[in-house]
DNA sequence: CTGTTAGCGCCTTCAG
DNA sequence: CTGAAGGCGCTAACAG
């Protein structure tokens, strides 16, 4: 009774009925496992391919518990900063034999966990997460897996598992700590508003850390970050005196930029004008901004090799964090009070 | 003999055993399927929940022969246009139930094939891939897999499938007859360089079409699209006489409107300066853009509907063309002469 | 509404 | 170096 029994499309048994062995030596040839001779697992990958034979990997991951994949989770995909973290990252994991599937959360921290929860069903061999700010329910599901994990991007000294990645409020003082040694002293921070992005909100304390007069940052609701830069310039101007603005990024720093010069503001005089990560648009600016730039490439390749150590049963440091560095440009002036 | 027998961790014969009923019932409580009382679903779904049961989808693909799994082809993710493709494309798939799973090609066809081949190993229910050309065994793998396959942003009347997209000919040709009734006749295409990108080779055939005077196309080497359209402009000035020049996108004009500027060329004067996508960079700048809008999220939407009603066994059109609209700005002239 | 049975395609284990 | 057998976890097909 059931199902059609076993017929042409099952796959290995056509191909070790075909080649005359048993399906045990197609799996191995297949497979480029030991045990086979050389010249019958030429003859079997021959008749596979004549055959079109794709295999399935649905039944292997379910023979071996587990599959050769890894799961990455981005906020968003419109971001260089992750296009090239996940760069980095892709071709390392592939290398290694994995693949990789990826998802985004939009900045949306039960969305990440629905998807983490859909993808354990497919048995992944590892996880990778952006950032260390998750649902409650992440961590309790992610031990209970016991699914190695890699946050990136962020740093904490205590990770889910391991984690690489920068310190976003120790950066955001870092910046800040040298543009008021350029003479600044109010500051606004433009970008992401208050508890959506956590790489922000730690930026900004970061900022505000560093200077005496109170940190403003504006509430703001456009997307597109050329917007959100301009608008969030207009906004603390409205709403403040601020001599110094930095943004979320160089995109916003830029839109912010635009609309500096079109309100009649003199940058760097007036007002000083600092983005963040050193993204390719600066490369091309007439007057280059102030920034940090951040390694991102660097971070995709590192997490990813710690990752496959830990695959791999090597025990490193839980923890790395890398460091940033502040590029002077013509949007701050060049020293203090000039 | 052989491995361990069906132990605790045996997922849904575990909870069948904690609820006391069978593996079906409980099978069928999960899925949400009819068959199964209220009552009795309510007590196995708790039980399942306090016992962290995750359903392994490797058998349940293997058992069904196929999998609730959309592949996505992209060329690659640092470019906006693909990201809102993809936006509008998930959301769809993923209110259907299905999952997807994304990979670049960095478009090199060889390398898509590869990952279609691996993909297919996973049995997936559909696909969708960017622009239509492709490896030549691509369309014979993707015959024998039988596998309901949508070609997107690239239009073709004869696509593998389906195909929702954008005739980059023909819109080349647009945007080339709306500058030259403004008074342009020497044009240049500045972006990939040929034989790359399809679209782009497509577009600038479109361009050339219009005009009389050959179309001038260096060959470019940077990979930041700010960096090649700065560095498109400065080599195609070098390389002949052009009083307008077309960029592959946005962020090329843009690069390349700094690079004019600074070259000391007047725009739309001496030189118009066209963009593509009308991209969110293009709100913020001072003087606009000359672009073309392109209907990404539509795009993305009416493929992702067209492919889930072929996957229901809905018969509709094989190929939509969808149309652009050419956004007069501020870097060409207004009118002929001007 | 509920249970029994067999098989999805591959791989591990054990025996030659 | 090769083969036979059973199981990975789930669900379709059939009974009750």
């Amino acid at each position: 009774m059931t199902r059609r029994p076993r017929t042409s499309t099952s796959g290995i048994y056509t191909v070790a009925a075909e080649a005359g062995v048993s399906v045990m030596t197609v799996s191995r040839a297949m497979r480029g496992v030991e045990g086979v001779s050389a010249k019958k697992r030429e003859a079997i990958l021959q008749i596979a391919r004549r055959l079109n034979y794709v295999p399935n990997s649905n039944a292997r991951a379910l023979s071996q518990t587990n599959a050769d994949l890894i799961g990455i989770s981005l906020p968003t995909l419109v971001n260089d900063v992750f296009a090239d973290i996940l760069d980095g990252m892709r071709g390392t994991f592939e290398r290694a034999g994995y693949s990789t599937v990826i998802d985004t959360t939009e900045y949306d921290e039960a969305r990440e966990l629905r998807w983490v929860s859909r993808l354990l069903s497919w048995r992944p061999a590892a996880l990778v997460l952006t950032g260390v700010h998750h649902h409650p329910d992440l961590k309790p599901m992610l031990r209970d897996a016991g699914i190695p994990t890699l946050e990136t991007w962020d740093f904490a000294p205590d990770p889910i598992d391991i984690c690489v990645g920068v310190d976003h409020r120790a950066a955001g003082a870092e910046v800040a700590a040298y543009v008021k040694g350029l003479g600044y002293r109010r500051p606004a921070f433009v970008g992401a508003s208050p508890g959506t992005d956590p790489r922000a909100d730690a930026r900004a304390v970061g900022v505000g850390s560093v200077f005496d007069t109170p940190l403003l940052r504006p509430v703001l609701t456009h997307d597109n970050p050329f917007r959100v830069g301009a608008a969030g310039l207009r906004a603390a101007l409205t709403e403040g005196e601020p001599d110094v603005i930095f943004f979320l990024n160089d995109l916003m720093a830029f839109g912010g930029l635009t609309a500096a010069e079109a309100a009649g503001r003199g940058v760097p005089g007036d007002l000083g004008i600092v983005g963040f990560n050193a993204l390719g648009l600066n490369t091309v600016l007439p007057v280059r901004l102030t920034t940090v730039s951040t390694p991102r490439r660097q971070m995709g390749v590192m997490g990813a090799r710690s990752l496959l150590a830990r695959l791999n049963g090597v025990r490193g440091a839980r923890a790395t964090p890398l460091a940033v560095e502040v590029q002077p440009g013509g949007t701050t002036r060049l020293q203090a009070g000039a």
